[in-house]
DNA sequence: ATGTATTAGTGTACGACGTACACTGAATAC
DNA sequence: GTATTCAGTGTACGTCGTACACTAATACAT
């Protein structure tokens, strides 16, 4: 159990009459709370206090975290085990319980490591389009970076400080939009959904490349897959989609995406436009 | 091992001159191919023969398949271990081995039925439009239906034939859209990452659900989590957003979605109009 | 009918993994 | 000095996937 003690966080917590998801969600009664949801990311906040007895940790939780992103950066999700993380900083498997209760707390901090912070901001700030574009980048940019963000469920991912950083910096800018917050919600979700959602197909290949494939070898494989779904008469528009000659020059994956990302941002534009009108 | 035969499957290959990932691609030489990518889902598609001596088995594949999607279905994909999909029809654990060389191949055929036949089409056939969102709507609802399905990572998902059947049916809704291959192929990553990329919150609560979670409760654990955010001064905007009184009725879950999704089809139907205006 | 090849299902065993628990020994407070 | 606290160890257990050798049933060849 190694007993951590919570301090109160910040406090401040003064909140607006009515918000959608907020105040009688927040505050929630006395309804029982996800145990599962609590659990998650909770010591990614909470400041831990040492007594001054006792022998002095050999490292850092974070010396712990680095160590796991490092094989995770190298082996993939996979492959960081307890074993694995504690060995790397010469120590026992069970040494690294007295950083992180279970492995699924430690994973969650490896996973906000593995975030890490948003991308800054340019100086003289380009319009909130550009914004976008430049965050849907980075993002895109990490994921393939770090493929193995991808190989866990994108479902109840834990909120660290580091995604709310991210989260922070595109409502930044999606307030420049002049949307009421619903709205700038939806652009959010918008934006970051499709990020996320489109990205796989590069996160696929950096990932087979991250594990010694090469481009030739993973296109080889992708076109396996591809090449029965063409020869099954069932799906005659997807083989003629796929089989296609391309007229122009076909588009790599990055420019698919941006494809796609100038459409999705498309949509938003002209909503904004109709909504800021009135 | 169990030696499984291979009989070639449709042939019929023909294809167009240069598609912009295939030919080179698909019949990519004697390139390495990812190994992984190799393996999984080759069950799906070979059909298996067997010798005519010896004992019948007592199961059909689709039997496990079906007694795995049940486990899942009740109590997570986590819940889907050999043994308990094996002792829900009588077998001991090894028995499995005999229809699955082993559980990756298992879990991409239970994947692929999970997934299950795309929604029919309504019979007078609407716009383009209204059938792209129907087929987001059904997918989303899918997503819903069975959480499990996205936990498991959004990377490298099996492509077996029932989600080929997802794939040619929205591929077929956008060629009514006149864009040519490249194209329909964005506007299908499009659709397709919005789609789960931005259902992940109704999935998560209905993961809840499924865990025997109140609705109530899992607003509660969602809560906390963000009242961290609001209450750390380093992210004002996004606290701001959470706070913020709502204008008009505050949108629920599939609201958000739908908001999204407009915009989204607003997006395409603008390039549509510009692409085939000329 | 008799043997022989084939194969469904069993039983045992092993290694990897997460982690509970009792312990050791060093550092500090009294 | 003595008591207390805590970092790190060592052992052990349960779960999981699966390799391997085995049993027994089946159907074909003779």
């Amino acid at each position: 159990m190694a007993a951590r003690k919570k301090t109160g966080s910040g406090s401040a917590k003064r909140r607006g009459a009515s918000g959608a998801l907020t105040h009688d969600d927040i505050m929630g009664l006395a309804v029982r709370p996800d145990p599962e949801l609590r659990r998650r990311s909770e010591l990614l906040w909470e400041d831990r206090t040492r007594g001054t007895r006792g022998p002095k940790p050999g490292f850092a939780p974070d010396d712990v975290v680095r160590a796991a992103v490092e094989i995770a950066d190298t082996d993939g999700l996979a492959a960081v085990t307890m074993h694995a993380v504690a060995s790397r900083l010469g120590l026992t498997t069970m040494a690294l319980y007295r950083y992180f209760p279970n492995k699924e707390t430690l994973l969650d901090a490896v996973i906000d490591a593995g975030t890490g912070s948003p991308p800054p901001r340019s100086a003289p700030r380009p319009d909130w389009r550009t914004e976008l574009r430049q965050w849907a980048h980075a993002k895109r940019a990490l994921l393939c970076a770090r493929p193995w963000l991808a190989e866990l469920p994108f479902i109840a991912a834990p909120h660290g400080p580091n995604w709310l950083g991210w989260l922070e910096a595109i409502t930044d800018t999606l307030s420049r939009t002049g949307l009421n917050a619903a709205d700038i919600g939806g652009a959010l979700s918008i934006v970051d959904g499709y990020t996320r959602g489109a990205s796989d197909t590069a996160v696929s290949l950096a990932r087979a490349r991250a594990r010694g494939i090469t481009e030739a070898g993973w296109a080889a494989g992708v076109g396996a897959d591809l090449g029965r779904a063409i020869g099954d008469l069932r799906f005659p528009k997807f083989a003629a989609l796929i089989t296609a000659p391309s007229t122009g020059k076909p588009r790599t994956l990055d420019e698919s995406f941006d494809f796609g990302l100038e459409r999705v941002l498309d949509g938003i534009e002209l909503y904004v436009r109709s909504a800021t009108a009135s």
